[in-house]
RNA sequence: CGCGGAGUAGAGCAGUUGGAAGCUCGUCGGGCUCAUAACCCGGAGGCCGCAGGUUCGAGUCCUGCCUCCGCAACCA
């Protein structure tokens, strides 16, 4: 096998939605790409990662109209300000080739020419989204959206209506996609496939609307003014254009596509499995050869999110663990396929057992015994010992390999695994030859340099294997064994190092952490930083007038009987004494806030004039009043000695 | 019966095509002193969610059920 003519090697992060700044689930997709390049890199192909920001759509617009700027200067911000994005790829040491915007001049005017050209091949046509429209509410409602055939909003009736829109003919592609997902192994892990499959494609895929004209913050279609490119196109297209596709600001695309793999969350496969290829067929492109959808880190079993307070900062653990003790810990400990469970307290024992304990403690002890016994150089003359030396160099020798093959199928926590066996091994193989009672004599020197020189040996060919993942420490390793060779053909050849090989003493490589005391100050630091930031006081309202004000009737009600809604996460049933003889039932999106048996005999305000609505299947007149502030909730409650059915004026 | 994932030792997890239940932490006992109170050896601890079925043989395949999580829906 040539090893000098391995070809190239194209592989993508997801371009991420920077709406906030982000966390450690996206550090963790983006370090399992930097390794993944690394890896490749090593073994010798001409690699391209790319990673990028994802800028345009609706939600970008709203909050940066909250913030009160534009929203080139939110996206800015947030890319390019401190502790951005770009700050932090930085931090985390990602080696990426290329960032791709996809506000940049060039992919807004290539996306121009993209949907364009599908347009002109057929493919995208203009079409009438038609639905029902509620004209009070000057809303638009799909069929599905309507509750009893009415405007789920005010539940008065609707009116068929239609409004201009462009239409990407994803149904002409469905067999194929299906074929592609059913049949190759384009779309990993498999049982994201059955997911797809069941829920899009058989219930029929439908054509995708892929214009809007509710917000302009997107790329315009240049032949029809007010419509603008749905952002998944926008997005999808990004793995191209950084290539050059359709622009001259790059000229990689014949080199470099179609992509080896797309890293993407399982959150987003949909777009990449269906739409993505859908779309690569009906310009006669050649489709990526694989997706991987990779798990979600879950914090107490629940997904990470903004609104639950609970995401985990990337940059307060890299500057307190360093950024190699998080990188390794991120993909050392979660299948990458599959969810895992975040927490501060793997994270340390995982530091302190893998790192410190056993590579840290190698090192270290390796490296002293090494200059305690015999200085700088190691001596040249050296006595194996077929016997007791053989499993440990049989394990190294074939350790490249066996983790070559984890790697190629992304599964780093199984590489890892095997690294660490080594380094395990290793760690047993000095009990077993206890250098210190060799070094009592001095006939016994020459053996015990080969136990040095073998222990030595399997540092470097961990470390070399490390480097992917941990690429700072993999290079101080390389500096404490003299400057040793760790490119990918030494790796498996045991004995490459030189036999009076000078070792350099340092520091240990990972200090074990005080665990007790280290979840302390985290949790401190999660307090402090949590209490200045207090939630946004709401946007002042227009003013009204009395008469308006007047016309809300607000009553004291008492809770007769409160229930779970089922099959609702957050509704729940009231049924009220409102002072009439007749009972009122008020569905409340509150379960998150209130266990419905508290809540039992409470005296509490409701607008009772308010339209009726039906909600999961039943109907609720009126509202209850709360306090709301960020996510804390509260229902405003009354002495229980104001009777039912009192006014509020 | 909307779709999907998960349930294996006290905790966190691995178990590819069915072939003697494993790893890490913790725990108990022993060893060593080169090393970051680190390292090495040994023990205890499991009706592999429950109930059926296929098979010579099931953690693994099939059926039903239970529990948890996510998506979707709902959130006046």
């Amino acid at each position: 096998m040539c090893e000098k003519c391995k070809g190239k090697y194209y592989i993508t992060t997801p371009i991420y939605y920077p709406s906030a700044k982000l966390h450690i689930g996206h550090a963790y997709c983006t370090v399992a790409t930097d390794t993944m390049a690394r890896f490749k890199r090593l073994q010798g192909y001409d690699v391209m990662f790319l990673t990028g920001t994802d800028e345009h759509g609706q939600k970008i617009e709203d909050k940066a109209k909250e913030a009160g700027v534009t929203p080139q200067q939110f996206v800015d911000n947030i890319v390019t300000g401190e502790k951005g994005v770009l700050d932090l790829w930085k931090l985390m040491n990602i080696s990426y080739d290329r960032f791709i915007r996809t506000t940049d001049d060039y992919h807004v005017a290539a996306i121009q020419k993209i949907f364009k050209k599908m347009y002109e091949n057929g493919d995208i046509y203009k079409g009438k989204y038609t639905g029902k429209y509620c004209k009070p509410c000057e809303s638009f409602w799909t069929e599905s959206q309507l509750v009893d055939g009415k405007c789920p909003d005010c539940g008065r009736e609707v009116q068929d209506a239609e409004e201009e829109a462009y239409f990407f003919r994803l149904s002409k592609y469905a067999d194929r996609v299906q074929d592609l997902l059913e049949n190759t192994d384009f779309l990993e892990p498999r049982s994201r496939v059955s997911e797809m499959v069941n829920n899009f494609i058989k219930p029929g895929l439908e054509d995708l609307c892929v214009s809007r004209t509710s917000f302009t913050w997107g790329v315009p279609v240049d032949f029809d003014p007010g419509h603008v490119v749905y952002v998944w196109i926008d997005a999808l297209f990004n793995y191209m254009t950084a290539l050059g596709f359709e622009n001259d600001k790059y000229n990689d695309l014949d080199k470099f596509w179609p992509a080896d793999v797309h890293f993407i969350g399982k959150e987003i496969v949909r777009f990449h499995s269906i739409i993505w290829p859908a779309m690569l067929m009906s310009l006669n492109l050649p489709l990526p050869k694989k997706v991987y959808g990779h798990g979600w880190l879950l914090l107490d079993g629940g997904k990470m999110s903004k609104s639950k307070g609970n995401v985990v900062d990337p940059y307060v653990l890299s500057e307190r663990f360093g950024v190699d003790a998080l990188r390794f810990f991120l993909l050392r400990s979660f299948p990458f396929g599959s969810d895992g469970n975040f927490s501060n307290e793997l994270l340390i024992n995982t530091i302190n057992v893998d790192l410190a304990n056993d590579l840290g403690n190698l090192v270290s002890r390796t490296v002293a015994m090494a200059q305690k016994y015999f200085g700088e150089h190691l001596p040249a003359e050296q006595l194996a010992d077929e016997e007791k030396d053989a499993e440990l160099i049989a394990m190294v020798s074939g350790l490249r390999d066996a983790y070559e093959t984890q790697m190629e199928k992304y599964a780093f926590q199984n590489a890892l695994a095997e690294v660490f066996k080594v380094i395990s091994r290793a760690n047993k193989y000095i009990d077993e030859n206890a250098p210190w009672v060799l070094a009592k004599s001095e006939e016994n020197k020459p053996r015990l340099a080969r136990v040095l020189y073998n222990l030595l040996e399997t540092v470097r060919i961990c470390g070399g294997l490390l480097s992917p993942f941990m690429p700072d420490t993999a290079a101080e390793i390389g500096k404490r064994l003299g400057g040793a060779a760790m490119d990918w053909d030494s790796l498996k050849a045991f004995g490459t190092l030189p036999a009076d090989v000078a070792t350099v003493a340092g520091n240990p490589l990972f200090p074990r952490i005080d665990l007790e005391k280290e979840l302390a100050a985290l949790e401190e630091l999660q307090k402090a930083s949590a209490e200045p930031q207090e939630d946004p006081l709401p946007e002042p309202l227009p003013e009204i007038t009395f008469d308006q004000f007047e016309k809300v009737e607000m009553t004291v009600v008492k809770v007769l009987d409160c229930e779970k809604v089922k099959k609702s996460d957050k509704l729940l049933k009231f049924t009220l004494d409102d002072g009439t003889k007749e009972p009122r039932q008020i569905l409340s999106g509150i379960a998150k806030y209130y266990q419905p048996e508290e809540l039992v005999g409470k005296t509490l305000v409701a607008v009772t004039n308010l339209a009726p609505r039906k909600m999961m299947g039943q109907m609720s007149c009126g509202m209850l009043l709360s306090a709301e502030r960020g996510d804390k909730l509260n229902l405003v409650m009354l002495s229980d000695n104001i009777p039912a059915g009192s006014r509020l004026v």
